[in-house]
This record gives C-alpha cells, structure tokens and sequence, in this order.
DNA sequence: GGTGATCTTGAAAATGAAATTCAAATTCAG
DNA sequence: CTGAATTTGAATTTCATTTTCAAGATCACC
C-alpha cells in the first residue's frame, strides 16, 4: 500500500507532535477521559507515517515501541483522534477503514490503483467549493464530503501489458 | 432512507424492463450463465425502485413477488447487474452496500444526512472532468469515481432545534 | 421432446472487520 | 494518599458479506 508524495509537506517534528499531543489532552480533558501512555505512544506512531493506516497496520506500528499495547486501544484511540481533527477516516474502498493523520495538513483527495492499491494525493479547491454550493442549494448544513477516484496506474498498465504478451 | 426526486426522469416502462432484461440475458450468455425465472424477477423488482437499496432491502421487496427466493440469489444477481452494468454500487458509508439502477439514468452524485440517512441527488459536470483531468496529469486510467457529500437536512436541523428547547 | 452435463438455488456455515464486554490495572481530583 | 472513575486488552459478540454444498433447474445437443 505505497503512497506517492506529491507535494512537498515534511515529515512531522517533535514541536508538532508535542502541539498535538495538547490537542489530545485538551480534547481528553473536555469528554472527561484520561491521559495515558498507550494513548501517547499512538498518536505519535501516527503521527509518524504519511501512509492511510488500518488499525491493524497501525497497531503493528504501535507494539514495535510498546508490545504490550493491544488492537483495542489502537482501534478506540483512532477514533478518539478523528473526534478532536487529528485523524480522519479515508475510504479507499477495499473493505478496510483507514485513517490518515490531519494535523498541519492540506486538505486533498486520492486516486487510488485498483491493481496495486497504491495512492496519488491530489488538491483541488473546486471540489470544496462543489461542497458549500450544493450544501447550500439544497439546505444541508454541510460536514464534510468523500471523493475518490479509481483507475491503473502507470506502473500496473506496464506489468499488464506484459503479461498480455506472454 | 427516503430519497427526494430532484429531476424529472420517470419511473421505468415495461418497454424499458424488457430492454434491460435483453441485456441481462445477452451478458448471461456472454458468460456461460443461464436464464432463470429468478434472477428475471430480481431485476424487474430492482428496476421498480429509484431507491438506494441495500441486498436485504430489495430481497424483502423480491419476496413479495416470489417468497421463495433466497437472499443469496439477490445477492449473487445485484453482483450480475453490477457487471453489466444495469445496477452500480453506491457505498453511503453506513456500512451497507447499496445498488440503484443505472439503467437510463444521468450520471449523478448524492449528497446525504448524517442524521435521518435520507439522500438529495445532483448533476456536476465538474466531477466528471475532475476525473478526466486528474487521471492524465497522474497518467492513471481512470475508471470511475466516487463522491459524496455529508451533511444535515432541513428537517433534520429542526427536529434537533426543538430537542434543543426542551 | 428427451437427456445429461452444467449451472442455479438457497439454507446453512464461514469469514472477517468492527464493536462490545468485563475484570484487573491505572489515573487523578480532592 | 485514597478511591471513584476510567482504561486496558483478551476474549467474545455482532453483523454484513461471502462461500459451501446438495438438491433442483436449464439448455445445447441430439
Ligand atoms: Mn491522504
Ligand atoms: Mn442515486
Ligand atoms: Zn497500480
Ligand atoms: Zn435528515
């Protein structure tokens, strides 16, 4: 589950990872939830990869610095994230829910390789504003919206093609 | 999950059944399947409906006309409809799949309410480019998109107005 | 119109991601 | 410190989807 990087957003830095800790704290704080370690130590793996994680991969992530940290936590932590803006779940229409970290992060959209499953990251301001106008044409107060696009890659077309000639 | 009708596109004519039912028939020949009194009722009662149906839906709708068809036999039929492309998954994130017909239908996007699950259907060119020109820039062959928008309905923010008050 | 190889059917079982349970461990306000 | 409240994680449950399989239906060929 490769994913290209097209844009030019570095890697995430201890300052950062410490401002979203606090937003995790602060959010904790305000539903009235504790602070803990497992729950550091996940955001920070999270906030550590760039890729559209399942909770799955994201747990195996976790255990290499706390094997002791269970699926649970990582599954109940996800959702925490996403509550407070640090996370959002990304559909990539494999049956799985990934979630990819939304911290100091441009809001884009993906295609996705229906071959190889890998993903492009792309920006486009029409599309947000197709989400206020028809939010606005049709009285819905508008949260938020999905678009994907699905196709082969470029990669996968070659590997294809050679396969039809054999 | 009521949906409202924003264009004028009529229900389906017994002209218009036999002709889908012609291409369903031709593509269970393409692929070595056989017709069946089944799998024809199945798309007749789909095609009743400009509902978003999920296999349960439409197989509680399919037994009315004949209570012995099982809900596998839906199952396996929408997956046929899908292939020839008389039906399309539309995937409205509540974890059910749902189907509608495609058959004589504008290409169109659904905009949903997160509270009552109701849907607004609307038509945008710039989607459709979207893809065309995203897809060439990546040099990915595109095959199709997805793009919903979320949000809350009118009378769903009302309901929850009055809620407020009490 | 037979005939039989092949496909279909549908109840039941299997699958698997997501969600919940519960008893032991941890947190943190006072 | 203390203990009420929350967290944790293994185990279990849930539930839509998918597969299995034996009995039944279809249809290409005669
Ligand atoms: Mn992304
Ligand atoms: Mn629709
Ligand atoms: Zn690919
Ligand atoms: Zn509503």
């Amino acid at each position: 589950m490769l994913q290209k990087r097209i844009d030019d957003q570095p890697s995430i830095s201890p300052e950062m990872v410490r401002e979203a800790q606090g937003i995790l704290h602060q959010h904790l704080k305000k539903v009235g939830l504790k602070q803990t370690a497992q729950r550091d130590t996940i955001l920070r793996t999270f906030l550590e990869t760039r890729e559209h994680l399942s909770t799955d991969e994201l747990h195996r992530l976790v255990k290499k610095k706390d094997p002791k940290i269970g699926y649970t936590t990582v599954y109940r932590t996800l959702k925490l994230l996403a509550e407070c803006g640090l996370a959002s779940e990304v559909a990539f229409h494999d049956g799985i829910a990934r979630y990819e970290h939304q911290y100091n992060r441009r809001s884009h959209h993906h295609m996705v390789c229906t071959d190889c499953g890998s993903s492009v990251e792309f920006f486009s301001n029409e599309v947000e504003r197709l989400e206020q106008d028809i939010g606005r044409k049709y009285h819905y107060l508008t949260t938020r919206h999905t678009f994907q696009i699905y196709g082969v890659c470029e990669d996968c077309r070659k590997k294809n093609g050679v396969r039809r000639l054999v």
